[in-house]
RNA sequence: GUGGGUGUAGCUCAGUUAUGGUUAGAGCACCAGAUUGUGGCUCUGGGGGUCGUGGGUUCAAGUCCCAUCACCCACCCCA
């Protein structure tokens, strides 16, 4: 019989790894809470149609990467790839405009993208993000970049680089878009082929080419912060002045343009050099256009996405322990038919304590049994054998220090506990 | 979609090259004993491999040839 495999592009996380992710998790929830930002939860899948028109036709997401199938009744689904659009759908379907007029909102989710593996990079992987609907104010980007930096700052991720730029809103795009063409177009034939398939499409991409002659050419290249109206320029100086007034070290990169078609104004991405390739660790700016492009009311917004494994494997690279791995508090060891038959009895009542407990299952020697106690890190354990049964008492070794006492079986639950809490 | 790399024990890897040759090795992990009711350290022993898969050359293939699959890394794009 043939092995059935997992699917190309898709991980197990093993016991041995999942506490890992708990940490980061609870981490996540703990400064997402402090932030005042909620959890929001939306179904692994939604018709195509919302990340067609959400994400935009043109990107490669959704040109080309997403997993898209038709159900029992012919209705075309896809797993999502991003979490913005379902948020705002979901934002807009449940009417949560009409319960508060700024709603503060976050994640932590699977994510599928058919792309060709490779590091830092997966067909499900899992993101972290928040976003705030309703304000159009600097403050709200601010903080935006203030959250996602405090989650790294928790976890102890070090040597972050913050880039920020804008992309401007629909008044300057349009001039800007058309100053930028005229500044290329001399030059257009040196450029790589996918530059010059952008140059219609969506040119503002082209400065974001990683081909080394496009960004020679690109060097003398018209800024979009240079072509920003007075609206959007206002905005940028209060995002950039108000991250000085905190002491958020960022640089201003005029290439950043981000891949995802609905941003306007503030655009930003953190990174890592701890992570090869693939080195954007979270990426986010400001959606105004969004909710209305999704058949809803004009709502200001601004957000960030961050990679859960890509954040996982900074941490790796810069030994960070997230969480500890679990320590077994009492093992018990039984020896003989006799004892085995209340070895249950006594864990029941030791978890009922909230003592982490366990015995073993496989029938093996004393030997045996120590040694998958010390295996495990217990810190008790607890010998029952013909012995103890008779004198009603367990032998108690106390592992870090070789020690053994015995304890009555009346006293030994709340000799336990005591040990166990006050460590 | 394109390019490069790697597949040998549960894991990490030697062995593969101009040189094919007996029972395919190591470390870690696992099991047992030394200690017949006691872990970690030490010592002794043990189990475990269709050498990714299929075909070919040969007296003989982990090693040479062809095909194929899987995984990894990189380009592109993105978290």
């Amino acid at each position: 019989m043939k092995q059935l495999k997992r699917i190309k592009g898709t991980q197990d996380i093993l016991p041995e790894e999942s506490y890992k992710w708990t940490a980061l998790e609870q981490a996540i929830r703990r400064v997402m809470l402090l932030y005042n930002f909620y959890e929001l939860r939306t179904p692994v899948f939604e018709q195509t149609e919302l990340f067609a028109r959400g994400i935009g036709q043109l990107t490669d997401i959704v040109s080309k990467e997403m997993y898209t199938f038709l159900d029992r009744s012919k209705k075309q689904l896809t797993l999502k790839p991003e979490m913005t659009a379902p948020i705002i759908r979901a934002y807009l379907e449940n009417k949560l405009y009409a319960k508060t007029p700024l709603n503060k909102i976050y994640y932590i989710a699977p994510l599928f993208r058919q792309e060709n593996p490779q590091a830092g990079r997966l067909r499900q992987f899992h993101q972290f993000g928040a976003e705030t609907l309703g304000s159009a104010g600097s403050e709200a980007d601010v903080e935006m970049i203030d959250l996602a930096l405090a989650v790294y700052e928790r976890l102890g991720i070090k040597n972050l680089k913050l880039l920020i730029n804008s992309v401007g809103d629909s008044t300057c795009r349009i001039p800007y878009k058309k100053t930028l063409q005229e500044y290329i177009k001399p030059n257009l034939d040196k450029y790589c082929a996918d530059c010059q398939r952008r140059f219609h499409e969506n040119p503002i991409r082209i400065l974001d080419c990683k081909n080394e002659t496009c960004i020679q050419l690109n060097q003398q290249a018209p800024k979009i912060s240079e072509c920003l109206c007075d609206d959007c320029q206002t905005h940028f100086d209060q995002v950039k002045l108000q991250l000085r007034q905190l002491n958020i070290p960022f640089k201003e990169d005029p290439c950043l343009v981000r891949g995802l078609d609905y941003y306007t104004r503030t655009v930003f991405e953190i990174t890592s050099d701890a992570l090869g390739a693939q080195n954007s660790i979270c990426g986010g700016g400001r959606y105004d256009l969004l909710a209305e492009e999704l058949g809803g009311m004009p709502t200001p917004a601004v957000g960030f996405a961050a990679g859960i494994e890509r954040t996982l494997m900074a941490a790796e690279k810069q030994n960070i322990q997230l969480g500890q791995p679990p320590r077994l508090d009492v093992f018990i060891v039984s020896l003989g038919d006799e004892a085995k038959k209340h070895t249950l009895f006594w864990l029941k009542s030791l978890r009922a304590k909230g003592v982490h407990a366990e015995q073993d299952f496989l029938g093996r020697s004393v030997k045996a049994q120590m040694r998958e106690a010390n295996r495990q890190n217990a810190r008790f354990v607890l010998l029952l054998g013909e012995n103890e049964l008779k004198e009603k008492v367990f032998s108690v070794k106390i592992m870090d220090q070789s020690k053994q006492v015995e304890i009555s079986f009346n006293d030994i639950i709340d000799f336990l506990v005591k040990q166990i809490i006050d460590n």
